[in-house]
DNA sequence: TGACATTATTGACAATTAGCTACTAATTCG
DNA sequence: CGAATTAGTAGCTAATTGTCAATAATGTCA
């Protein structure tokens, strides 16, 4: 509003914003997330990883220049993309980029041929990143946690068949505690989510299990109360 | 898309940011957001009004510019105040804004001294607003009503000392629907995120209530199943 | 003043939901 | 074939939620 006019103008125009993309996968029971090496010529190849990521263009909305930085690194395109939020890139002045909006992107599982270099890495086993980088995955990670129960994540981490168990352990996964089995298929099976397919799938040894598929079904919500214990 | 190297990169470098804060508080039991009057010399005084925003500076954080963007409003400090989302400004060329960052601002009923002619505008009586002010208060007022149980929202809309009558209409308000007195407020006080005072408050007529404060306590977070029944 | 309307607060019961144990089913392995 | 392993379910119990109804404390007004 009341900007004063020539030299504070001069400091707040002209922001270089970065897009970035955390793309999550499970691999087995374990989040993986998605990075490119970056080429320093001082330092040997391959040291260093980061986010796709591309400078957003004037004309370009957040959501487009997610998925440009998506297809920078993955042949296919993501299941699910949403934005987890914009915030001051740290260490600004390294590579001038002084905001980054970072996005979430869920691929299912072993679906991407992926670009040049580019591996999953494993939570547990990431590398040494940079702040940005490292907060971009840390925001990304909370943004699509937070979710899990309004947004479909673990479905779009699953190929289009696939076990009530693979849909069980991602969910473990993405909560980070154990479910009761009972339980889960009552509540799942009573939300009319998903649809059986007529075929069985066996794996090593053990009864096969039914493959399912994602087919939410008009249903009524039930009206319920105030969750407090949710509450901070 | 046009990928050309010197003239595409002068299109995506200096891209001028807003942070715009839609600030709330409950009018009886209606939700009302700030508007600041805008000064066009083209139009009679007070037939435009805008959000609280400024124009975010190179080294500043967005957190940073929203309460410096509230500041421009009010008095008092927003008692919560959560990034809503970054997206592309709408009608950009008209005041060279091409991409805003969003944030919602909780005030406590009639707590504001608001600066010269801001005015609380319901949500039902909104004047009509430009389409990056609209979507401003649509993507904030959405961001907030979907943190309601994460968040205290409710509570940060309140006075330090409220009624149970108070804080489940402004429930309602957030949710949309109507709730059920006893079962509210068994599940509030089974979470012990209240404390009553001793004070009561008479309001007209009916029996008075007593004041509580909001004073979470240490409690069990009950391992709940999946909640499928919430997904879109 | 006293009956009545109004708002607050709580109790009790029914219906629903979630957690748990234990069972049956269908495979592979040796 | 029998043990081990994984899938899928039944049924009991405990916890949670929806509902109705009772009691409490005021103001209103004839």
């Amino acid at each position: 509003m009341s900007e004063r006019s020539s030299s504070a103008r001069a400091s707040t125009r002209g922001i270089t914003v970065a897009v970035d993309v955390a793309l999550f996968t499970s691999r087995g029971s374990e989040l993986a997330v998605l990075l490119l090496p970056v080429n320093d010529p001082r330092r040997r190849p391959r040291e260093r990883w980061a986010l796709p990521s591309v400078i957003l263009r004037r004309d370009e909305s957040p959501d487009a220049a997610a998925t440009r930085a998506a297809g920078t690194a993955l042949e296919v395109d993501p299941t699910l993309i949403e934005q987890a939020g914009a915030r001051a890139a740290a260490n600004a002045g390294a590579d001038s980029v002084d905001l980054a909006i970072t996005y979430f992107g869920l691929v299912p599982v072993a679906d991407g041929a992926m670009h040049q270099g580019a591996m999953w890495a494993t939570l547990v086993e990431l590398p040494q990143l940079e702040a940005r980088q490292r907060d971009g995955v840390n925001g990304a990670l909370a943004a699509m946690r937070a979710r899990v129960d309004d947004s479909p994540i673990a479905f779009r981490l699953l190929p289009p068949a696939f076990t009530l168990s693979e849909l069980q352990t991602v969910y473990e996964m993405l909560l980070g505690r154990r479910l009761h089995k009972a339980s889960f298929r009552r509540s799942l099976h009573a939300a009319s989510l998903v649809e059986a397919t007529d075929e069985w799938r066996s794996e090593g040894r053990g009864r096969p299990a039914q493959l399912f598929r994602y087919a939410p079904r008009r249903r009524k919500r039930p009206r319920r109360g105030v969750r407090f214990d949710l509450l901070v």
